[in-house]
Formats: C-alpha cells, sequence, structure tokens
DNA sequence: CATCAGGCGAGAC
DNA sequence: GTCTCGCCTGAT
C-alpha cells in the first residue's frame, strides 16, 4: 500500500472526465439506501497494463493497493503525478473568466497515460455515443475477448482484448457487443492493426502530427478521435480534440478563436477542463 | 414521437 | 478540398 498526498488531484474527477472507461467507483453495500446518506466513500478501482488496481482517496491523501515498485514504474506516469497542474491553472489569463471557472471546477483532473490500443478502441467506441453506454460495450469486449486475470487480492477482472483477439472476433460477434454500426470500425481497425498495417510501436515514437496522421489511417478513426489517441494515450497535450460540447463553448465563449498561442503544448489539458465543466453543468 | 450522445465514411460537387 | 447524409442504440 502506497500512501502520498497530492495537490489538484480527484480521482472522482479524473473518473468523470470521460477520458477512461475502466476506472469504476467501487460501490458500497448498502449504498442503494435512500434513508441513511453514507459520506462520499472515494474508493475506486482501475485495470490497465493487466493490472487491478484499487485506489483511495480522502482530501488531498491518495492511496494506491499495490507495491512500490509497480507504483514507481507505472502509475506514478500513468497518472502524471509528476507535472505541477497548480502552476497550468495558475498560468490561465486573469481576464478569461470562462477558462478561469472550468479549470478551478475540475482542478482534479489529470490527463492520463494510457495504452494506446486500448485508447484507439475506446475512442472508435465513443462516437456518437454517450459515457454510459460507451463503458458498456467496453465492459463487453473485455469480458468476451480479454485474458481473465486474478489480482494479489484473489479478485478477478479481465484485461483489454488485444488487437489478434479482436480481428479473430468476427463482424457478427462484435456487432452482438452493443457496438451498433461501429462493429465494422473496430474489426477492421484489429485486423490492420493485427497484420501490421499500422505500426504502433512507431506511432509511439512519432511526434504529434506524425502520429495523428498514421492513426487516421484506421477504420472509423477521424481527426476527433485521433485527438483524443494523441491526448490520453501518446500524452501529447498539445492535441484539442473538438467534440460537440468544445464545439458549442467555442462558438459561445470564443468568437474569435481559441487563444492557442498562449497555451503552446498544453492547450489539450485545458480542452479537457472545458469538456468536463460543460458536461457537468452545460 | 423526435432528438441526442465526446463523429465518421462515402459520395457528390 | 468542402458539404451533406445516413448510421446502431438506449435515454430522455
Amino acid at each position: 500500500m502506497i500512501t502520498i498526498t497530492k495537490d489538484n488531484f480527484s480521482i472522482k474527477q479524473i473518473c468523470e472526465s470521460g477520458q477512461c472507461f475502466r476506472l469504476d467507483r467501487i460501490k458500497m453495500p448498502g449504498e442503494q439506501s435512500n434513508v441513511v446518506k453514507m459520506e462520499e466513500a472515494e474508493r475506486y478501482n482501475l485495470i490497465a497494463f493487466g493490472k487491478y488496481l484499487e485506489i483511495a482517496q480522502e482530501g488531498n491523501r491518495l492511496s494506491f493497493d499495490c507495491k512500490q515498485e509497480e507504483f514507481d514504474s507505472l502509475w506514478k506516469g500513468y497518472f502524471d503525478l509528476e507535472e505541477d497542474y497548480g502552476r497550468i491553472i495558475a498560468s490561465i489569463d486573469g481576464e478569461d473568466d470562462y477558462l478561469f471557472k472550468a479549470a478551478s471546477y475540475g482542478s482534479g483532473i489529470r490527463i492520463l497515460r494510457q495504452d494506446l490500443w486500448e485508447m484507439i478502441v475506446s475512442f472508435i467506441v465513443s462516437q456518437q455515443n454517450n459515457i454510459k453506454r460507451i463503458r458498456k460495450c467496453i465492459s463487453l469486449l473485455c469480458r468476451r475477448y480479454g485474458e481473465e486475470k486474478a489480482a494479489a487480492s484473489g479478485k478477478r477482472y479481465y484485461d483489454f482484448p488485444t488487437a489478434k483477439a479482436l480481428a479473430g472476433a468476427s463482424f457478427e460477434e462484435l456487432y452482438a457487443c452493443n457496438l451498433g454500426y461501429r462493429s465494422r470500425y473496430i474489426h477492421e481497425t484489429a485486423v490492420s492493426i493485427a497484420e501490421g498495417a499500422v505500426d504502433l510501436e512507431a506511432v509511439r515514437k512519432m511526434d504529434y502530427l506524425a502520429a495523428k496522421a498514421e492513426l487516421m489511417k484506421l477504420c472509423g478513426v477521424g481527426i476527433k478521435v485521433a485527438e483524443c489517441i494523441c491526448l490520453f494515450a501518446l500524452h501529447k497535450t498539445e492535441a484539442f480534440p473538438v467534440d460537440t460540447h468544445i464545439s458549442k463553448v467555442l462558438t459561445a465563449q470564443y468568437p474569435s478563436g481559441f487563444p492557442f498561442d498562449r497555451y503552446k503544448g498544453y492547450a489539450g489539458t485545458l480542452q479537457q477542463y472545458i469538456f468536463y465543466y460543460d458536461l457537468m453543468n452545460g
């Protein structure tokens, strides 16, 4: 068990911000009672990079249920714990009330460093879709095509399916995972990766624009999805995905354009504050 | 019943 | 290159 203190970190906000679909709040038994309102317990579990992790938070105190070595080599980077998000928020233009409010509201968000293949599939699934259903689809894919594993605690879970595993599934089988018209995209993309038509190891080494262009060769990956993959897997924080929420905010709040020049290299981080703020309050 | 959810591909021009 | 259209499906 690792315990640390960290400011500008909220596991709840990271979960709600919809960048990771395998991070979930651990539901307490008896919570469904409408009579007794228990205090919000900030306990979450995460399945990533083949591992199962439980995380607890009280204020700025965090506990990670893992060994020091795993924390240092994996989760510290995964949760971007070395980045100073206070500095990012402090750099916001004092006259930009909207952005300041958005960043203050979501100040516990982190830009995670997630698995590339998992983000490709997840954000293909995300198009014209809602977070609840995206989670359900991803969960089904893992249950049906991912390897079953057991954590040290004995807790059983499913790893994210490999490209080969999904490439081996027929279009019809994928369709049965509630993917709708995205089944064809997942199938064709899985085949492209499994056959090496697009080399993910090469993509990992590319800069932002090269990686984005390469990812867009995949079926079902357009500009928006490619930007999400660059941001959430490759940690290209300059990537700025424009979806319906961001598009709406840009029109209403930035009629003369978002100030990309002022926030060179980290507009994507600010995008997440805006997305989350509009998602929860818009 | 219509509309929308973190868009994209295909075809027309 | 830009524009339009249709699309699985569940929630509201």
